[in-house]
Order: C-alpha cells, then structure tokens, then sequence
DNA sequence: ACCGCGAAGTTATATCGTATTACATTCGCG
DNA sequence: CGCGAATGTAATACGATATAACTTCGCGGT
C-alpha cells in the first residue's frame, strides 16, 4: 500500500490534504482526551474548514477512528521496533514490556484507543487494523527471542500481553493503589517478564525431552 | 449504607421508584450494546417518563454510568462470592478464573463499564466504585488460598487479574485468532492459573526460608 | 382537617454534534 | 480548453444532553 499522494496546499479553497491533518488532529485529540472526546465538527473547525468537510474523505466518526488507530498502531510498531534492535543491557523482552507500561500510561488515549476501544472489536477479519495488530504481535513474538517450537512462543506472547496489557488498564483505573501500592508498576512488570521466560524455557526443555 | 427505600408505584403521575428503575434499565442496556450505547433519554423513553425526568435523580450521564458501575460490581461479587464458597472439584482460584472470563465475554459490555472504561478511571479515590472495586480484589485474593506472607499474595493476586483481564479483552477485540487461534482462551486462563499457583509457593518457600 | 414545602414529574427550549443534500470551486487529464 | 471527478461550502434535519419554569402529590406540623 503505497503512502498516500500528500499533495500539497493549493489554495484557500481547498486544503489539500485535509485526510492526513484530520488523522493527525485526531491523533493529538485523542492522546489529550481519550477516543470518546474526538468530534468532526470540531476537528473541522480546529483545522479551519467548514464542519461537513471531513464527510468527503470518511464516511462518519468510526471511519476516522479506525483510521486514526492504524495510524497508532504504525507509530507503536514503529517505536518498538526501534527499541527492541538497539543493543540494550536488558533484554528485548524486557524493553519491551516496560515501553508498553510506558505508553499505556503516559499516551493512555491512544492506548485505550488501540486496545480498549470498540473500533478495535468491530474491525472486520481481514482488515488493516487486524493486520497491523498482527503486525505489533510479530513484534512481541520477536522480542520473546525464543526457538520456534510448535505454538509455544506464540502461547508465551500471549500471556505476555495480556498480563502487560492487564498491569496498564488496572493502573490508569487507580485500581493499583491502596494496600498493594508497594509494588511498583515497574516492578510488576519486570516480575512478568521473568516469570515468562522461566516459564517459557521450562516448557521448551520439556518439549525437547518428549521428542528426543 | 442502607439500601434505598423502593417505594412503590405512586400513581400514573409519579413513578414511584425511577432512580432504581433507571440503573436497572441502563444496565440491561449497557449489557446488551455496551457503555457508549447508553442514552438519557432513551431510557427514559423505555421507562415511560419524560426526557428530562432522570436528570432528577442523576446530575449527567457520567452519574449514572457510575451509579450503573457501582451496581454490576455488586452483582458481580455476589456471583464470585457464591462461586468461591461452594465447594468443588477445582480450586477456587480456576474457578474464579474461569468465571471471570466467562463474565468478560458472555456479559462483555458490562465487562467493559467495570474494568475498561473511562468512568472507573475518573472516579475519585475514597468513592463507593473504589471500594466496591477493591472489594472484588479481596475475593480474588481470597481465592488463591494462600498464607499472608507480606505483599506475596497481594502480588499474586494482581498479577492474575492484570492476565485475565488482558485475555478477556483481547479475546473480546479478535486478537486471540489467528495462527494462535489453536490455543483456546479456556487453556489459557488455566495456564495462568497454574503459573501463578507455582510462582506463588516457591517465592513463599523462598520467603520462609529467608526467615527462618 | 388543612396548609405548605419539597420531592419528583412535566412541557418548552437552548445548544451541540452527526450526518445528508444540494450547490460551488478547482484540479488535472484528454 | 473544457469537462468530470475530487473536494470544498451552505443549509438543514435530527437526536441527545442539559436547563428553566411550571405542576402534581405525599407528608409533616399546627
């Protein structure tokens, strides 16, 4: 899918890329807050043009949505990718789980927007957000940095996100203060990790033995 | 806190008991098409009252959403709660597990008003959903049959929400298909649960040992 | 028994966001 | 250069939130 033409300003009739500057706004809508906040009306007006405007390029508010959580998911992958290549004393796993508590709390509307939201459930099978979902799990699978054996490492990714992706929801709720604010997110997380592994090279070394 | 007095019906003029009617109504609703599909005046309209009538016993939306919230807590601590108490073949922990993830699918837009949307998030710290929510900690804590050895329960206990509460919700947004698809959501939360029982003795062995 | 106050409901209305329809402007291609 | 498609605007319908001003009715004090 090559990038869209971004054609430039023509004039002051037309805006000439108002697609992308809606995406964008959005994006920084969003990350303000959160997905419920966003309107085309005053994205429209934000971005000086009349409030039917955005109607020419996405059919109604979900439309944008959607798309504004492919691009979210671009720039994640993207982030990860990035940290999981550069040589680090920590493992990839763990740069990885730690930048995911980090984003989840601190871009918390794009967060829930790409994993909380229900764009993300109604998008259908095939599409361009499945696929980019898929994508960031590659991703994940990647930094788990194991030998394929049958779906284990895909079963290890799982539970690691679910488990990360638990951690941040309960945080952002407050739900991890009070009695257990001992435990340190940070803590928490890295916890996770090693469980993973440990558990993840258990597994491996029994499978190796039950085919040897 | 003792509960409302639940009038009864009045006349044809005055409901009787609209707050409870209300929350009750929302929450039919919420359950069937999710929290952002809950509307004033729809409910009001299903009630039989004017548009405007909620708005005597709820400041705003929000209110009571987080009225609505409050009660599925409720409810669902009391499900938890039987479900721990009656004895079974299975450790309360599994079936605390299993619940939980039945729960978060078959009821999923309750699911979500209780652990994934912006009202538990906004409410304040001492507030009635705060306890509530820390209530429904303390059963899964109670769950996991195990001695208070400092914050290792406590620890425990979070880690298997954080884990359960993300497979609920990635299973929910599609994201358990796939090539990981053969691993089913059930096989999981049992992993979970058996991985967290192991951690869980060997740190407090660890810990028994360190003291003595 | 009555009176009046307050809780709970009503109608009317302002405001805002979504979405559609019909019309205007400009780009770019033949 | 001129015509069609893309992209913008103005006008409008609709539905939901929320408020204001008025009405009805139970209840408690005298």
């Amino acid at each position: 899918m090559p990038p869209r033409p971004a054609r430039k300003a023509l004039n002051a009739y037309h805006h000439g890329d108002l697609r992308d500057a809606l995406v964008q706004a959005a994006l920084h809508e969003v990350e303000l807050s959160g997905p419920e906040a966003i309107s085309i009306s005053a994205l429209a007006k934000k971005l000086g043009v009349s409030q039917p405007a955005p109607y020419k390029h996405f059919a109604d508010r979900e439309t944008l949505l959607t798309a504004v959580t492919a691009e979210a998911f671009r720039q994640f992958s993207a982030m990860m990718r990035t940290a999981i290549e550069k040589p680090s004393k920590q493992s990839k796993l763990s740069r990885f789980a730690q930048l995911t508590l980090d984003f989840g709390l601190r871009r918390n509307g794009i967060y829930r927007l790409m994993f909380a939201s229900r764009t993300m459930a109604c998008a259908p099978k095939g599409s361009e957000l499945q696929s980019a979902a898929m994508e960031t799990f590659e991703l994940l699978v990647e930094a788990l940095e194991a030998p394929a054996v049958g779906l284990l490492r895909e079963r290890s990714a799982l539970k690691v996100w679910a488990s990360l992706h638990g951690v941040v929801m309960l945080a952002e709720q407050g739900l991890l203060t009070g009695q257990v604010a001992h435990v340190s997110r940070e803590e928490l997380v890295e916890d996770i990790v090693h469980e993973t592994k440990l558990a993840l090279s258990v597994a491996i070394e029994a499978a190796g033995k039950a085919a040897s």
